[in-house]
DNA sequence: GACAGAATCAAACAAAAGTTTTAATCATAC
DNA sequence: GTATGATTAAAACTTTTGTTTGATTCTGTC
């Protein structure tokens, strides 16, 4: 019955993740598909109604199995803080989804999240947020308990870039491999979600500012000034 | 002679930095300009060849910034290693280009490239890599003397994530401030740049992994396994 | 088996976009 | 001053795109 529903749903996902939402056609959606051009209109109710479908439905599954992930963590951790490794995998492990099952639908809306962060400002924002604050609540207290010395604020810059650092990670890790002369390989994703983690849990429990706010100043003027 | 040349290149970059360079009608950008719509096809070839032009251009500035950057704090430093917090700066501060000039041209171009990089691959990656590869020995060499003790192999990949998360603060910074209810501010870059500094830091010198290279696993299955 | 609604299909529509063309204008050197 | 080339201007062209329409087929029900 909603057969071609969810292919449309498939082949959007997959060819908006690779070629971008503007750049991509209906008609390459349906003829991938192999449903009629029409049906798009008539499931869905425009072009951007089918990204916001698609959008909420990789959301949900998203924060669904981000959620299952922290609940199992604490769980596992009794009472105590889940370590921040922990924390930072149940954040961005799903958006990776190295290597879980080989139909790599995770890993195709991770990359059209990552674009969808990097599009202008659009209808998309509304979906965005609310989804973002769905798991932000539960992952807030979660983080909280972990890194009790460092402020809220600090806290939120910091999972905003680790965020950044994973999204970057998944739309554009093709280019690594050219710029290390292959020395890099990105498609080992389990090794990859182990370094990212790695980077991000470190930057996470960075040393947090404390000094005045005087202005700093470098060898030209106004520049960075080290420890 | 080249006023309009210009005026189209920096309506370009405005306009493909906001909206994105799919979403943006050369007519769009000749009326900013203030010019006919031709001219865009007379001085460069093609909507694609003005990209190339805008991107060449914007490269090159950053290029030369950070390159001085570095130049200056190696010279402040000796013949001793940069300091890893001015290496960070030198490699991203450019691209943040916090509170430097009010005509806000680097900071523009830096959400125009974080736009890029999220792009689907194209004519642009070329550019894109062989510009990257321009700073990127220069770079190398630099932070493998400040890192020593870190495989150059997880130096890419870490730098690869500092620019993500970069890059992901140029584009989407807009959403921290709903995200936190108005807890962070994106507004002050200054602070802004600190704390991205401080953050990519601390991945930098994240321990590496030296354990083997067995399975690892978690609560539900095959998972992230803390320390 | 006929009916009603849902779903699919082929075709056409209308708007938007990149590009091209041709004429007009400007600048410059002779 | 005029001739030549560079630049700008207005308009049209062609293709692509999202969307709609009306007919047709499928599906389940009485």
């Amino acid at each position: 019955m909603t057969d071609t529903k969810d292919s449309i749903l498939n082949s959007a996902e997959r060819l908006f993740a690779e070629r971008g939402y503007e750049a991509t056609s209906l008609r390459a959606v349906t003829s991938e598909a192999g449903v009629n051009l029409a049906a798009v209109n008539y499931h869905f109710r425009s072009k951007d109604q089918l990204l916001k479908a698609l959008f909420t439905r990789g959301m949900q599954r998203l924060n669904r199995e981000r959620t299952a992930l922290l609940d199992a963590y604490e769980a596992e951790c009794g009472g105590k803080p889940v370590p921040p490794e922990k924390l930072v995998h149940a954040l961005i492990g799903p958006m990776l989804d190295a290597s879980r099952d080989r139909s790599r639908g995770r890993e195709i809306f991770g990359m059209l999240l990552g674009r969808m962060y990097a599009s202008p400002k659009g209808p998309l924002d509304d979906i965005l947020v609310s989804d973002i604050e769905a798991f932000s609540e539960r992952f807030k207290s979660a983080i909280r308990r972990a890194l009790p010395g460092t402020s809220l604020e600090e806290l939120y810059w910091r999972s905003f870039f680790a965020i950044g650092a994973t999204a970057h990670t998944l739309i554009s890790s093709r280019l690594i491999g050219i710029i290390s002369n292959g020395l890099c390989d990105a498609d080992d994703r389990e090794a990859v979600l182990e370094r990212l983690i790695r980077f991000i849990v470190a930057g996470l429990q960075a040393p947090e500012r404390q000094g005045a706010k005087g202005k700093k100043a470098g060898p030209t003027g106004k520049k960075w000034r080290g420890k």
